[in-house]
DNA sequence: CCCCTTTCGTAAACAGCTTGGACTAATTAA
DNA sequence: TTAATTAGTCCAAGCTGTTTACGAAAGGGG
């Protein structure tokens, strides 16, 4: 029936999957004591008192203050998770820079670093063992503060075989079916993760994001591409293959310029950041961010009331909002979250992309979904692949003995 | 961390995933002996005979004949499904027709009833009372059969809340904030389910139609309106409210005609079957299916040659194209499924709808999706609703005892 | 025809995990 | 100081899958 995870469950099996359910209920209420745990999970004191005594053996939590909950009797002890146990690393490829973030069990940023990098065009080979330095650094750093780095997840720009670690095709660094497995820098305790930039950034927002985001929404990634990260109930979807959410690709102007992916009038090619750039009038040069960077530049101009500037901005929401009705037509989002680029440019953007999207996403349901800006910026990506493995350990503590 | 199925697993719970785990692989490989049960589980002789033990308890599978599997040896003892225990019933709400089916475990139809019945416009209450009989009928001819309903799933044609048992927006009935729920006829053991007609369609297509689904495709169900069920590893994807899949209202002229949605050019205005009779200059007059209908009159047409109606049904097909390429984009399905009205005029639809589809779907991935037809045409959605009780059965058989 | 080998299915003892109740510990209210 | 209340632990019991052993039913070889 139906391909369906399916596997048998041992003893063994319902301790792990058991470990994990007091572990996630330990994140979410730190410091939280074992009979408040045994409430939260329906387990039994005892029960309780087995699963936090082995999670304590594998680092993972410790016992803190006494907590007084009721008025009167004993205090229990807090449990919170270990801080200085076990880590997660993400890091990140983009065009102009490469990143890394370590983050200890309760998802707080304990090192980070980026640095500018030239990678469009650049041999892969050197790309990776520059991105291998950093992740040695990192590790270091952490291990200075006592962390033990877990495992890592890589953010990556382009479509990619997960399965098999293999960029399949990244347009803007020039990449095509390059594997990017066997990094040195990366054997830790946990095999590494590569995933799309889009999809990490979007969980990125889902925790980190201004306001809690309710595990139900698309988060517009607008680096030098345009993707999205399509999260479903606290998962990114994926589709079939890996590749959901290429919003970039969908036509926004069947007579409009040929895309590098065969297209004709794909969004990016009238709202990605060079194409605005363009029918502003400034150049393209990189890199593009930062307030010197040629967007900072279009900034100005829209604040400054620069017709070019605010006619291209409005081209592009209004392509960005029709595209964004597709959105929530066939994927049914409950917010729409605007990141990367489009995050500074949302006072302008938003308004026509609003307007668009209002017409096009219907009345069946009531109305189009919110539109909100992302607050993170550059960095979603990188934090979204670091508490992907914090996310990953505490889903399964076993695989940490 | 991020809202996830994360109950605790108990002594009970363990029991209950195992039985389904024996079951569903008795249903893969009916029928089968105990020890290779055991092979295929990776339980124990021991623990398969027990389990089976349960289920033949509960009568959802049963002993049969001996099985000689190796070339020496005792033979086994070959467990199959109970073809004459539950049941499964589908029902379907259309607007020209009510429909019901029962299938066995083993997905074999045993039953089927369809009564052309025009619903549009009338009162919900009289239609559902329709459905009831047409629902006690079916389940009076299965007990006939020796089979015994274990639950029931509606298929309707519309945006539904399927937590409430609501009808939200159901355009073609011109039903809005409709209760469904507490139709007599449906009280069996499960509770009754209600679904979107696209998403059981799919479901149908998944289980029933011509060569085996991978799991991983988009099913579109055109009928008055156009919809699509999107399964993904072989489950539906709702989206965040249940309304995904909303093809017919994606924007494929932003200056075409408005419809009911409050939106203008949407895809059901310029490729649905009403906008495409019209355009081929056939009156819309209902019922429009079956070999008299206005659709077969079509079929007649296009096979003659006749211009207009080729016309119409290219522009039909390049509009489909071009919604498909941005569900390739932002989906990612494996396949393409043509059902509904759409599978009948494949021939005609399927040329200018492939070319629009190859030029939009991008050559990132590696080309579009293949586009096949749906051999099921009406049925699907009921097949589909009977198989989702079939499925939660064999998903969960500790629901009956 | 008899006996050995192979495979199927079951029975009894065993091991892992959660449960339930009893018991100790720590704090507040009176 | 005493009673009440809450936290956490200890130990026996129950449920479930595993291990080991054994009887049952077939084919192959002498």
């Amino acid at each position: 029936m139906t391909k369906s995870a399916n596997a048998p469950v041992r003893h063994a099996t319902m301790r792990e999957r058991n470990l994990a359910v007091v572990l996630e209920h330990v994140a979410l209420h730190q410091p939280v004591t074992r009979a408040r745990l045994a409430e939260l999970t329906g387990f039994t004191k005892t029960t309780v008192s087995n699963l936090v005594a082995l999670l304590e053996g594998a680092g993972l939590v410790r016992d803190g203050a006494p907590v007084h909950e009721g008025e009167r009797g004993r205090p229990g002890v807090g449990v919170s998770l270990h801080g200085d146990g076990a880590a997660g690393l993400g890091l990140e490829v983009n065009v102009d820079y490469l990143a890394a973030c370590v983050l200890d069990l309760a998802k707080q940023v304990r090192y980070r670093h980026v640095i500018s990098s030239g990678n469009r065009g650049r041999e892969p080979g050197a790309v990776l063992a520059a991105l291998s330095a950093l992740a040695a650094e990192a590790v270091a750093a952490a291990a200075g503060q006592g962390l033990t780095v877990a495992g890592a997840a890589v953010a990556l720009p382009g479509l990619l075989d997960r399965d098999n670690g293999v960029v399949r095709h990244a347009p803007n660094l020039g990449w095509s079916d390059v594997p990017v497995t066997g990094a040195p820098g990366l054997a830790t305790a946990l095999p590494p993760e590569y995933d799309n930039e889009a999809n990490l950034a979007a969980l990125g927002e889902l925790w980190f994001g201004g306001g809690a985001r309710l595990g139900d929404f698309v988060h517009v990634s607008g680096e030098i591409g345009i993707g999205a990260g399509i999260v479903v109930d606290g998962r990114v979807f994926r589709g079939a293959h890996g590749f959901a959410g290429e919003l970039g690709h969908l036509v926004a102007d069947p007579s409009g310029p040929p895309c590098s992916c065969g297209g004709r009038g794909c969004l990016e090619q009238v709202a990605g950041q060079e194409a605005v750039l363009r029918a502003a009038g400034l150049p393209v040069t990189r890199p593009a961010g930062g307030p010197e960077g040629s967007l900072g530049r279009l900034v100005e101009r829209l604040t400054a009331g620069d017709a070019a500037a605010l006619d291209a901005v409005t081209r592009a929401g209004r392509a960005l909002g029709g595209a964004l009705a597709s959105v929530v037509n066939l994927i049914d989002p409950d917010t729409i979250v605007l990141g990367g680029v489009f995050s500074p440019l949302a006072a302008w953007i938003r308004p026509p992309l609003e307007a668009v999207l209002a017409n096009g996403s219907g009345s069946l349901r009531r109305g189009a979904p919110p539109v909100e800006v992302s607050g993170l910026a550059e960095g979603a990506a990188v934090l979204g692949a670091a508490g992907l493995v914090v996310d990953r350990v505490i889903a399964d503590p076993a695989l940490l003995l």
